[in-house]
DNA sequence: CCCTAAGGTGAGTCGGGTTCCGTTTATGGG
DNA sequence: CCCATAAACGGAACCCGACTCACCTTAGGG
């Protein structure tokens, strides 16, 4: 790939996120490319559709907080790694309403553009249950890509007033995970 | 109002509830009105804009799920008629697309056009959620309003295999309801 | 330095919602 | 019964935004 085109496929991702994680999700193909300094023929070249690139915009941000649950399994007993988590994805969704709006699209529909990103985090979510399954502090038969659904909606939240909404849901979702649970904490 | 425009507002919300029922959530608005027998512009004549006939439809399939909790709670204890009217909103969903999709707009965005038929799902919940917490089967401090994210997330499932996801993790959002109540049952 | 394939451009297409205004029609008073 | 008139209707035109394509520019290896 020549040194140009590489440049503009940065600068095309660097804007993308610019406008969806402080402002409008929605920003046009037109604006995003004219912040990128190109044309929109340009972001064609890079990006399939104008989903596909949010989808790469919004993969890369995922992948960030799924580097999450090892350090936090390391650091906390699974059960409170596992609450610990599901809080950051509320905090994170907290910053501009972008990040909300990615976290949502990417667990609360089934678009295929968003496949990669909900099963990388239906792994990290994988993770954290069984290890709390295996200390016996979580119910066991729940899977990741169900957890995520729940959170979809909470994530989606945006009403004022919204994040102390979110905070109490995931305690309620936390406890009821814990619920039946061998040796609940 | 004149007697031919009644009638043309009542073919038009026949015919957009055929569409988005049965089959595709997204018809256009062309389709909508030749399915109706008029042409657009009557469309446009009753309603403000595509979206407020998408709300309209939805917003008298929610009235009906709505007439339900009273019955249940005359029926069944607080906790159950909670239980069941849960899984109520999975079953309606699983009807063609279009009824998962109206309770995912409703219940998971923030839309104004769908205010009232959120507030009027709400206040059905509230109804069931306080009965449980009068009789000590449900935890208190939880609204209507952020129970009803949650079923968004739940309602929104189109994955094949969604409807077991549904009904699971409904059982963990049930359990995490009475998770801490003053008599779990 | 030049050749060429990769890369870039942006006017144009296309699809879908919305508007606008000329035409038609229901309906109530004469 | 018929006319007046306001309400309702039709549908072509418009707008807006994603996407395409025929042509131009340029990086960079030989």
């Amino acid at each position: 790939m020549r040194a140009d085109a590489r440049r503009n496929r940065e600068a095309l991702l660097a804007a993308a996120r610019e406008a969806f994680l402080t402002g409008d999700a929605d920003a046009h193909v037109e604006e995003i490319a004219r912040r990128a300094g190109v044309a929109v023929g340009t972001l064609y070249r890079h990006f399939e559709t104008r989903e596909a690139l949010v989808a790469e915009v919004y993969r890369q941000e995922v992948a960030a907080l799924c580097a999450a649950p090892p350090r936090l399994l390391a650091e906390y007993p699974p059960d409170e790694a596992l609450r610990r988590f599901l809080l950051l994805l509320v905090e994170h969704s907290a910053v501009g309403k972008g990040m909300g709006e990615a976290l949502e699209s990417i667990m609360a529909t089934d678009s295929p553009v968003f496949d990669d990103a909900r099963t990388e985090m239906a792994r990290a979510l994988d993770a954290l249950l069984a290890a709390g399954v295996a200390a016996g502090a979580v119910r066991d038969g729940v899977s990741g890509r169900v957890l995520l659904r729940a959170l979809g909606g909470i994530c989606g939240m945006r009403a004022k007033g919204w994040e102390d909404d979110a905070v109490r849901i995931t305690a309620i979702l936390h406890d009821g995970l814990r619920y039946g649970a061998k040796h609940p904490g």
